[in-house]
DNA sequence: AGCACA
Protein backbone atom coordinates (compact mmCIF):
# COMPACT_ATOMS: atom_id res chain seq x y z
CA UNK A 1 0.00 0.00 0.00
CA UNK A 2 2.00 3.33 -1.04
CA UNK A 3 0.71 6.27 0.66
CA UNK A 4 1.50 8.20 -1.78
CA UNK A 5 -0.91 8.84 -4.53
CA UNK A 6 2.16 11.14 -6.56
CA UNK A 7 3.96 7.92 -7.67
CA UNK A 8 7.23 8.08 -7.78
CA UNK A 9 7.79 11.89 -6.50
CA UNK A 10 9.80 10.98 -3.49
CA UNK A 11 12.15 13.77 -2.08
CA UNK A 12 15.09 13.39 -0.09
CA UNK A 13 13.94 14.72 3.00
CA UNK A 14 10.52 12.93 3.14
CA UNK A 15 11.80 9.49 2.20
CA UNK A 16 10.57 7.17 4.75
CA UNK A 17 13.68 5.49 6.88
CA UNK A 18 14.34 1.89 6.36
CA UNK A 19 16.35 -0.84 7.90
CA UNK A 20 18.37 -0.67 4.42
CA UNK A 21 20.73 2.39 3.46
CA UNK A 22 21.55 3.42 -0.11
CA UNK A 23 25.64 4.39 -0.49
CA UNK A 24 26.46 5.94 -3.72
CA UNK A 25 30.05 7.72 -4.81
CA UNK A 26 31.94 4.87 -3.08
CA UNK A 27 35.41 4.19 -4.36
CA UNK A 28 35.89 1.77 -6.90
CA UNK A 29 38.05 -0.66 -4.85
CA UNK A 30 35.70 -0.50 -1.92
CA UNK A 31 35.16 -3.76 -0.12
CA UNK A 32 31.86 -5.18 2.13
CA UNK A 33 35.01 -4.80 4.72
CA UNK A 34 35.32 -1.20 4.30
CA UNK A 35 31.53 -0.64 4.02
CA UNK A 36 31.18 -2.00 7.37
CA UNK A 37 33.87 -0.32 8.88
CA UNK A 38 31.64 2.94 7.93
CA UNK A 39 28.50 1.71 9.04
CA UNK A 40 29.19 -0.78 11.66
CA UNK A 41 29.89 2.46 14.53
CA UNK A 42 25.46 2.61 14.48
CA UNK A 43 24.61 -0.54 14.93
CA UNK A 44 24.57 -4.57 13.67
CA UNK A 45 24.67 -4.90 9.94
CA UNK A 46 22.88 -8.27 9.01
CA UNK A 47 23.56 -7.90 4.97
CA UNK A 48 25.36 -5.78 2.26
CA UNK A 49 25.10 -5.60 -1.46
CA UNK A 50 28.51 -4.24 -3.07
CA UNK A 51 29.45 -3.14 -6.52
CA UNK A 52 26.20 -1.72 -7.58
CA UNK A 53 24.99 0.21 -10.15
CA UNK A 54 26.42 0.86 -13.58
CA UNK A 55 29.24 2.06 -11.78
CA UNK A 56 29.48 -0.16 -9.51
CA UNK A 57 30.01 2.35 -7.11
CA UNK A 58 27.08 2.00 -4.87
CA UNK A 59 25.94 -0.21 -2.52
CA UNK A 60 23.69 -1.17 0.21
CA UNK A 61 23.74 -1.82 4.05
CA UNK A 62 20.95 -3.27 5.86
CA UNK A 63 20.81 -3.28 9.63
CA UNK A 64 19.09 -4.91 12.54
CA UNK A 65 16.94 -2.32 13.44
CA UNK A 66 15.93 0.63 12.11
CA UNK A 67 16.86 2.78 15.11
CA UNK A 68 20.18 1.88 13.56
CA UNK A 69 19.66 2.89 9.95
CA UNK A 70 18.14 6.06 11.42
CA UNK A 71 21.01 7.09 13.72
CA UNK A 72 23.63 6.57 11.04
CA UNK A 73 21.57 8.55 8.43
CA UNK A 74 20.72 11.41 10.84
CA UNK A 75 24.80 11.56 12.54
CA UNK A 76 25.67 12.49 9.17
CA UNK A 77 23.08 14.68 8.42
CA UNK A 78 24.21 17.00 11.25
CA UNK A 79 28.09 15.68 11.13
CA UNK A 80 30.60 18.56 9.82
CA UNK A 81 32.24 15.53 8.79
CA UNK A 82 30.99 13.93 5.66
CA UNK A 83 31.15 9.51 6.14
CA UNK A 84 33.86 8.83 4.08
CA UNK A 85 35.53 5.42 2.79
CA UNK A 86 39.15 6.39 2.35
CA UNK A 87 38.81 10.07 1.89
CA UNK A 88 36.37 9.82 -0.45
CA UNK A 89 32.95 11.22 0.59
CA UNK A 90 29.95 8.51 0.50
CA UNK A 91 26.66 9.60 0.11
CA UNK A 92 23.88 7.90 2.78
CA UNK A 93 20.62 7.76 2.30
CA UNK A 94 17.40 5.45 2.85
CA UNK A 95 16.85 3.11 0.39
CA UNK A 96 13.36 2.67 -1.08
CA UNK A 97 13.66 -0.90 -0.31
CA UNK A 98 12.90 -2.34 3.46
CA UNK A 99 15.23 -5.24 2.76
CA UNK A 100 18.30 -6.59 1.09
CA UNK A 101 17.12 -9.61 -0.98
CA UNK A 102 20.43 -12.00 -0.66
CA UNK A 103 21.73 -11.97 -4.01
CA UNK A 104 24.72 -13.80 -2.84
CA UNK A 105 24.06 -16.78 -4.36
CA UNK A 106 27.38 -18.95 -5.34
CA UNK A 107 29.10 -16.20 -7.64
CA UNK A 108 30.18 -13.70 -4.51
CA UNK A 109 30.83 -17.02 -2.03
CA UNK A 110 34.84 -16.26 -2.65
CA UNK A 111 37.18 -18.70 -3.62
CA UNK A 112 40.73 -19.27 -5.59
CA UNK A 113 38.76 -19.46 -8.53
CA UNK A 114 37.24 -17.02 -11.18
CA UNK A 115 34.35 -17.77 -13.58
CA UNK A 116 35.36 -14.40 -16.18
CA UNK A 117 32.46 -13.90 -18.91
CA UNK A 118 34.27 -12.02 -21.76
CA UNK A 119 31.37 -9.64 -23.04
CA UNK A 120 31.09 -8.18 -26.31
CA UNK A 121 33.94 -10.82 -27.97
CA UNK A 122 34.53 -13.79 -29.73
CA UNK A 123 35.64 -16.72 -28.26
CA UNK A 124 38.50 -15.97 -30.92
CA UNK A 125 39.15 -12.32 -29.82
CA UNK A 126 40.71 -12.79 -26.64
CA UNK A 127 43.69 -14.95 -26.55
CA UNK A 128 44.77 -17.50 -23.11
CA UNK A 129 47.78 -15.29 -23.27
CA UNK A 130 45.71 -12.37 -22.71
CA UNK A 131 43.61 -13.45 -20.42
CA UNK A 132 46.91 -15.06 -18.87
CA UNK A 133 48.84 -11.86 -19.02
CA UNK A 134 45.49 -9.75 -17.66
CA UNK A 135 45.19 -11.54 -14.51
CA UNK A 136 49.07 -12.35 -13.48
CA UNK A 137 49.58 -9.06 -12.52
CA UNK A 138 47.59 -9.99 -9.20
CA UNK A 139 49.28 -13.36 -8.81
CA UNK A 140 50.57 -16.73 -10.00
CA UNK A 141 47.86 -18.06 -11.99
CA UNK A 142 47.96 -21.46 -11.89
CA UNK A 143 45.24 -22.72 -14.55
CA UNK A 144 43.21 -21.19 -17.00
CA UNK A 145 40.43 -23.19 -19.15
CA UNK A 146 38.26 -21.05 -21.60
CA UNK A 147 34.72 -22.20 -23.27
CA UNK A 148 32.14 -21.04 -24.89
CA UNK A 149 28.68 -20.86 -23.27
CA UNK A 150 25.06 -19.13 -24.08
CA UNK A 151 26.77 -16.53 -21.75
CA UNK A 152 29.48 -15.50 -23.73
CA UNK A 153 33.17 -16.42 -23.86
CA UNK A 154 34.34 -17.53 -20.50
CA UNK A 155 37.37 -18.91 -18.52
CA UNK A 156 38.24 -19.55 -15.11
CA UNK A 157 41.16 -18.34 -13.94
CA UNK A 158 42.33 -20.48 -10.75
CA UNK A 159 44.60 -18.53 -8.35
CA UNK A 160 46.41 -19.97 -5.06
CA UNK A 161 44.22 -18.46 -2.61
CA UNK A 162 40.86 -16.57 -2.24
CA UNK A 163 42.39 -13.38 -1.43
CA UNK A 164 44.44 -13.21 -4.46
CA UNK A 165 41.27 -13.97 -6.51
CA UNK A 166 39.36 -11.20 -4.77
CA UNK A 167 41.83 -8.74 -5.42
CA UNK A 168 41.87 -9.28 -9.07
CA UNK A 169 37.84 -9.81 -9.28
CA UNK A 170 37.59 -6.52 -7.29
CA UNK A 171 40.43 -4.80 -9.54
CA UNK A 172 38.47 -5.96 -12.92
CA UNK A 173 35.10 -6.41 -12.54
CA UNK A 174 33.07 -4.85 -14.68
CA UNK A 175 36.68 -3.44 -16.29
CA UNK A 176 37.57 -4.13 -19.77
CA UNK A 177 40.93 -5.49 -20.99
CA UNK A 178 43.17 -2.85 -22.47
CA UNK A 179 41.94 -1.90 -26.05
CA UNK A 180 45.83 -2.82 -27.17
CA UNK A 181 45.73 -6.13 -26.27
CA UNK A 182 42.80 -7.32 -28.31
CA UNK A 183 42.09 -7.36 -32.06
CA UNK A 184 41.40 -3.86 -33.98
CA UNK A 185 37.68 -4.61 -34.45
CA UNK A 186 36.75 -5.66 -30.81
CA UNK A 187 35.05 -2.27 -29.84
CA UNK A 188 34.47 -3.61 -26.03
CA UNK A 189 35.50 -6.41 -24.05
CA UNK A 190 33.88 -5.81 -20.63
CA UNK A 191 35.10 -8.32 -18.14
CA UNK A 192 32.19 -9.53 -15.65
CA UNK A 193 33.56 -11.77 -12.87
CA UNK A 194 32.49 -13.89 -10.32
CA UNK A 195 33.53 -16.81 -7.90
CA UNK A 196 33.58 -20.53 -9.38
CA UNK A 197 32.37 -23.18 -6.79
CA UNK A 198 35.91 -24.78 -8.52
CA UNK A 199 38.96 -24.99 -6.35
CA UNK A 200 41.57 -26.99 -8.66
CA UNK A 201 40.78 -27.29 -12.22
CA UNK A 202 41.38 -30.03 -13.49
CA UNK A 203 43.44 -29.05 -17.28
CA UNK A 204 44.60 -32.32 -19.21
CA UNK A 205 46.10 -30.77 -21.79
CA UNK A 206 47.96 -27.38 -23.02
CA UNK A 207 45.68 -26.12 -25.39
CA UNK A 208 44.53 -22.74 -27.05
CA UNK A 209 41.47 -23.01 -24.88
CA UNK A 210 42.98 -24.66 -21.35
CA UNK A 211 46.73 -24.27 -19.67
CA UNK A 212 48.42 -25.21 -16.60
CA UNK A 213 50.93 -23.32 -15.74
CA UNK A 214 51.99 -25.64 -12.44
CA UNK A 215 53.23 -28.39 -15.14
CA UNK A 216 54.48 -27.08 -18.27
CA UNK A 217 54.99 -31.20 -19.06
CA UNK A 218 51.51 -31.58 -19.75
CA UNK A 219 51.02 -33.02 -23.10
CA UNK A 220 49.44 -30.67 -25.83
CA UNK A 221 46.30 -31.68 -26.93
CA UNK A 222 46.84 -32.44 -30.82
CA UNK A 223 43.05 -31.88 -31.74
CA UNK A 224 42.47 -28.99 -30.03
CA UNK A 225 45.02 -26.74 -32.07
CA UNK A 226 42.94 -26.37 -34.75
CA UNK A 227 39.75 -24.83 -32.24
CA UNK A 228 37.94 -27.86 -33.29
CA UNK A 229 35.64 -28.64 -30.32
CA UNK A 230 35.80 -32.93 -29.56
CA UNK A 231 33.00 -34.65 -30.96
CA UNK A 232 31.25 -36.76 -28.04
CA UNK A 233 31.17 -39.56 -31.05
CA UNK A 234 34.32 -40.35 -33.76
CA UNK A 235 31.53 -40.31 -37.39
CA UNK A 236 34.49 -41.65 -38.69
CA UNK A 237 35.33 -43.91 -35.67
CA UNK A 238 38.74 -43.24 -36.13
CA UNK A 239 38.71 -40.44 -33.74
CA UNK A 240 40.87 -40.97 -30.71
CA UNK A 241 38.67 -40.69 -27.44
CA UNK A 242 40.89 -39.89 -25.15
CA UNK A 243 39.81 -42.90 -22.01
CA UNK A 244 38.58 -41.36 -18.67
CA UNK A 245 37.14 -42.76 -15.42
CA UNK A 246 34.13 -40.48 -15.84
CA UNK A 247 31.41 -41.42 -18.82
CA UNK A 248 28.87 -39.62 -20.67
CA UNK A 249 25.81 -41.30 -20.98
CA UNK A 250 22.80 -39.55 -23.40
CA UNK A 251 19.86 -41.17 -22.77
CA UNK A 252 17.40 -41.65 -26.09
CA UNK A 253 14.01 -42.57 -26.09
CA UNK A 254 13.65 -41.26 -22.27
CA UNK A 255 9.58 -42.54 -22.09
CA UNK A 256 10.78 -43.19 -18.04
CA UNK A 257 12.46 -40.98 -16.05
CA UNK A 258 15.94 -41.87 -15.33
CA UNK A 259 16.69 -41.14 -12.00
CA UNK A 260 19.97 -40.71 -10.06
CA UNK A 261 19.05 -43.82 -8.61
CA UNK A 262 17.94 -45.74 -11.15
CA UNK A 263 21.31 -45.27 -13.34
CA UNK A 264 23.38 -46.05 -10.12
CA UNK A 265 21.68 -49.70 -9.84
CA UNK A 266 22.44 -49.64 -13.87
CA UNK A 267 25.81 -48.62 -13.56
CA UNK A 268 26.80 -50.29 -10.46
CA UNK A 269 26.82 -53.23 -12.00
CA UNK A 270 30.25 -53.14 -13.37
CA UNK A 271 32.12 -51.81 -10.26
CA UNK A 272 31.64 -49.14 -7.88
CA UNK A 273 30.16 -46.07 -8.85
CA UNK A 274 31.20 -42.89 -7.35
CA UNK A 275 29.58 -39.69 -8.53
CA UNK A 276 26.72 -39.47 -10.94
CA UNK A 277 25.29 -36.09 -11.96
CA UNK A 278 22.31 -35.37 -14.21
CA UNK A 279 21.70 -32.66 -16.58
CA UNK A 280 19.47 -31.41 -19.52
CA UNK A 281 21.22 -30.84 -22.85
CA UNK A 282 19.21 -30.25 -26.16
CA UNK A 283 16.03 -31.24 -24.50
CA UNK A 284 17.40 -34.54 -24.03
CA UNK A 285 18.93 -35.33 -20.87
CA UNK A 286 22.47 -36.66 -19.90
CA UNK A 287 24.59 -38.04 -17.12
CA UNK A 288 27.81 -37.97 -16.02
CA UNK A 289 28.92 -41.28 -14.35
CA UNK A 290 32.09 -41.69 -12.82
CA UNK A 291 33.96 -44.73 -11.47
CA UNK A 292 37.34 -45.00 -9.41
CA UNK A 293 39.18 -45.90 -12.67
CA UNK A 294 39.37 -46.05 -16.41
CA UNK A 295 39.47 -49.86 -16.75
CA UNK A 296 36.07 -50.42 -14.69
CA UNK A 297 34.65 -47.14 -17.36
CA UNK A 298 35.88 -49.29 -20.41
CA UNK A 299 34.09 -52.23 -19.42
CA UNK A 300 31.18 -50.03 -18.78
CA UNK A 301 30.64 -48.33 -21.48
CA UNK A 302 31.82 -50.99 -23.95
CA UNK A 303 28.81 -53.34 -21.66
CA UNK A 304 26.06 -50.40 -21.92
CA UNK A 305 26.86 -48.44 -25.30
CA UNK A 306 23.41 -48.67 -27.42
CA UNK A 307 21.49 -51.02 -24.58
CA UNK A 308 18.34 -49.85 -22.97
CA UNK A 309 17.47 -49.27 -19.49
CA UNK A 310 13.63 -50.19 -20.32
CA UNK A 311 12.29 -52.70 -22.88
CA UNK A 312 10.79 -51.46 -25.63
CA UNK A 313 13.46 -49.41 -26.33
CA UNK A 314 12.87 -46.78 -23.75
CA UNK A 315 16.13 -44.86 -22.28
CA UNK A 316 18.70 -46.03 -24.97
CA UNK A 317 22.13 -45.23 -23.73
CA UNK A 318 24.98 -43.83 -25.48
CA UNK A 319 28.08 -43.62 -23.67
CA UNK A 320 31.66 -41.76 -24.17
CA UNK A 321 34.28 -41.10 -22.32
CA UNK A 322 33.77 -37.56 -20.55
CA UNK A 323 36.28 -35.36 -20.20
CA UNK A 324 36.20 -34.82 -16.73
CA UNK A 325 37.81 -36.94 -14.34
CA UNK A 326 36.84 -36.12 -10.95
CA UNK A 327 33.04 -34.22 -10.47
CA UNK A 328 32.25 -31.66 -8.93
CA UNK A 329 28.94 -32.47 -7.75
CA UNK A 330 26.25 -32.21 -4.99
CA UNK A 331 26.61 -34.51 -2.39
CA UNK A 332 22.53 -35.59 -2.55
CA UNK A 333 20.37 -33.87 -4.88
CA UNK A 334 17.62 -35.57 -7.19
CA UNK A 335 20.17 -34.52 -9.98
CA UNK A 336 23.65 -35.66 -8.54
CA UNK A 337 25.00 -38.18 -6.13
CA UNK A 338 28.07 -38.10 -4.28
CA UNK A 339 28.21 -41.99 -3.31
CA UNK A 340 32.01 -41.33 -1.59
CA UNK A 341 30.55 -38.99 1.13
CA UNK A 342 29.10 -40.65 3.61
CA UNK A 343 27.36 -38.96 5.77
CA UNK A 344 25.55 -37.22 3.35
CA UNK A 345 24.33 -40.26 1.98
CA UNK A 346 20.77 -42.19 1.41
CA UNK A 347 20.47 -42.44 5.25
CA UNK A 348 21.04 -38.63 5.65
CA UNK A 349 18.00 -37.87 3.65
CA UNK A 350 15.96 -35.08 5.29
CA UNK A 351 13.34 -34.01 3.30
CA UNK A 352 9.99 -35.06 3.41
CA UNK A 353 8.06 -36.65 -0.25
CA UNK A 354 6.77 -34.09 -2.01
CA UNK A 355 8.87 -31.58 -0.59
CA UNK A 356 11.19 -30.04 -2.76
CA UNK A 357 14.84 -30.34 -1.53
CA UNK A 358 17.13 -27.18 -3.38
CA UNK A 359 15.53 -24.92 -5.88
CA UNK A 360 17.77 -26.02 -8.91
CA UNK A 361 15.29 -23.42 -10.75
CA UNK A 362 18.02 -21.45 -11.32
CA UNK A 363 21.61 -21.68 -11.97
CA UNK A 364 22.92 -18.63 -13.30
CA UNK A 365 26.01 -17.85 -14.51
CA UNK A 366 28.15 -19.77 -12.24
CA UNK A 367 27.27 -22.86 -13.77
CA UNK A 368 29.46 -25.85 -12.63
CA UNK A 369 32.30 -27.72 -14.56
CA UNK A 370 33.75 -30.76 -12.88
CA UNK A 371 36.52 -30.17 -14.64
CA UNK A 372 37.71 -27.16 -17.16
CA UNK A 373 38.18 -27.81 -20.88
CA UNK A 374 34.79 -28.99 -20.88
CA UNK A 375 33.55 -30.56 -24.64
CA UNK A 376 31.04 -28.74 -26.12
CA UNK A 377 28.76 -31.35 -24.93
CA UNK A 378 28.95 -30.82 -21.44
CA UNK A 379 29.96 -27.48 -21.30
CA UNK A 380 26.17 -26.77 -20.82
CA UNK A 381 25.92 -28.59 -17.34
CA UNK A 382 22.62 -26.35 -15.98
CA UNK A 383 21.68 -28.82 -13.53
CA UNK A 384 24.12 -28.86 -10.92
CA UNK A 385 23.50 -26.82 -7.55
CA UNK A 386 26.34 -24.51 -7.56
CA UNK A 387 25.54 -24.85 -3.71
CA UNK A 388 27.85 -27.81 -4.22
CA UNK A 389 31.18 -26.76 -3.21
CA UNK A 390 30.82 -27.25 0.50
CA UNK A 391 31.26 -30.52 -0.31
CA UNK A 392 33.46 -30.67 -2.88
CA UNK A 393 36.60 -29.19 -1.41
CA UNK A 394 36.53 -31.82 1.23
CA UNK A 395 39.16 -34.72 0.01
CA UNK A 396 37.31 -37.52 1.53
CA UNK A 397 38.75 -40.51 -1.36
CA UNK A 398 40.59 -42.70 0.86
CA UNK A 399 41.37 -45.52 -1.18
CA UNK A 400 38.90 -48.04 0.03
CA UNK A 401 36.38 -45.89 0.98
CA UNK A 402 34.24 -45.18 -1.42
CA UNK A 403 31.81 -47.27 -1.38
CA UNK A 404 28.50 -47.72 -2.73
CA UNK A 405 25.81 -47.71 -0.33
CA UNK A 406 24.81 -51.55 -0.38
CA UNK A 407 21.18 -50.72 0.03
CA UNK A 408 19.54 -51.61 -2.73
CA UNK A 409 17.68 -47.49 -4.15
CA UNK A 410 14.48 -49.86 -4.21
CA UNK A 411 13.24 -52.18 -1.55
CA UNK A 412 12.14 -55.11 -3.66
CA UNK A 413 9.13 -54.15 -5.34
CA UNK A 414 6.68 -57.10 -6.26
CA UNK A 415 6.23 -56.32 -9.93
CA UNK A 416 9.04 -56.14 -12.07
CA UNK A 417 8.48 -54.22 -14.78
CA UNK A 418 9.39 -54.08 -18.23
CA UNK A 419 13.23 -53.66 -17.81
CA UNK A 420 15.78 -54.98 -20.77
CA UNK A 421 18.71 -56.05 -20.34
CA UNK A 422 21.55 -53.85 -21.22
CA UNK A 423 24.15 -56.21 -20.39
CA UNK A 424 23.38 -59.66 -18.49
CA UNK A 425 24.62 -58.68 -14.81
CA UNK A 426 23.27 -55.13 -15.35
CA UNK A 427 20.28 -57.30 -16.33
CA UNK A 428 20.22 -59.43 -12.88
CA UNK A 429 20.89 -56.38 -10.79
CA UNK A 430 17.81 -54.53 -12.39
CA UNK A 431 15.80 -57.46 -11.53
CA UNK A 432 16.62 -58.30 -8.53
CA UNK A 433 15.91 -55.18 -7.30
CA UNK A 434 12.86 -54.72 -8.78
CA UNK A 435 13.58 -51.36 -10.44
CA UNK A 436 10.44 -49.82 -12.21
CA UNK A 437 10.54 -46.09 -14.40
CA UNK A 438 9.85 -43.57 -11.31
CA UNK A 439 7.76 -42.01 -13.99
CA UNK A 440 5.37 -44.09 -12.71
CA UNK A 441 6.27 -44.61 -9.66
CA UNK A 442 4.43 -41.53 -8.97
CA UNK A 443 1.02 -43.27 -8.97
CA UNK A 444 2.09 -44.46 -5.87
CA UNK A 445 2.48 -41.64 -3.65
CA UNK A 446 -0.19 -38.58 -4.91
CA UNK A 447 2.77 -35.34 -4.17
CA UNK A 448 5.42 -37.27 -5.43
CA UNK A 449 7.68 -35.39 -8.11
CA UNK A 450 6.45 -34.87 -11.36
CA UNK A 451 8.61 -36.71 -13.97
CA UNK A 452 10.89 -33.71 -15.76
CA UNK A 453 10.86 -34.97 -19.20
C1' DA B 1 25.70 11.64 -6.80
C1' DG B 2 20.23 8.99 -7.01
C1' DC B 3 18.42 2.12 -5.80
C1' DA B 4 20.17 -4.36 -6.97
C1' DC B 5 17.54 -9.08 -9.46
C1' DA B 6 16.61 -14.64 -8.79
Amino acid sequence: MSSAGAGQQQFRYTQTPSKVLHLRNLPWECAEEELVELCKPFGKIVNTKCNVGANRNQAFVEFADLNQAISMVSYYASSSEPAQVRGKTVYIQYSNRQEIVNNKSSGDVVGNVLLVTIEGVEAGDVSIDVIHLVFSAFGFVHKIATFEKAAGFQALIQFSDSGTASEARNALDGRSIPRYLLPEHVTSCLLRISFSAHTDLNIKFQSHRSRDYTNPYLPVNPSAIDGTLQPTLGPDGKKKEPESNVLLASIENMQYAVTVDVLHTVFSAFGTVQKIAIFEKNGGMQALIQYPDVATAAIAKDSLEGHCIYDGGYCKLHLSYSRHTDLNVKAHSDKSRDYTVQDAGILAVPQAPGVPTVGTGWQGSSQMFAGPQAPATSSQIPGWDPSSHSYVSAPVTYPGQTSAPSVPPYPGAGAIPTVAAASPTASQLISQYGMQPTGQHSSGTGAAQPPYY
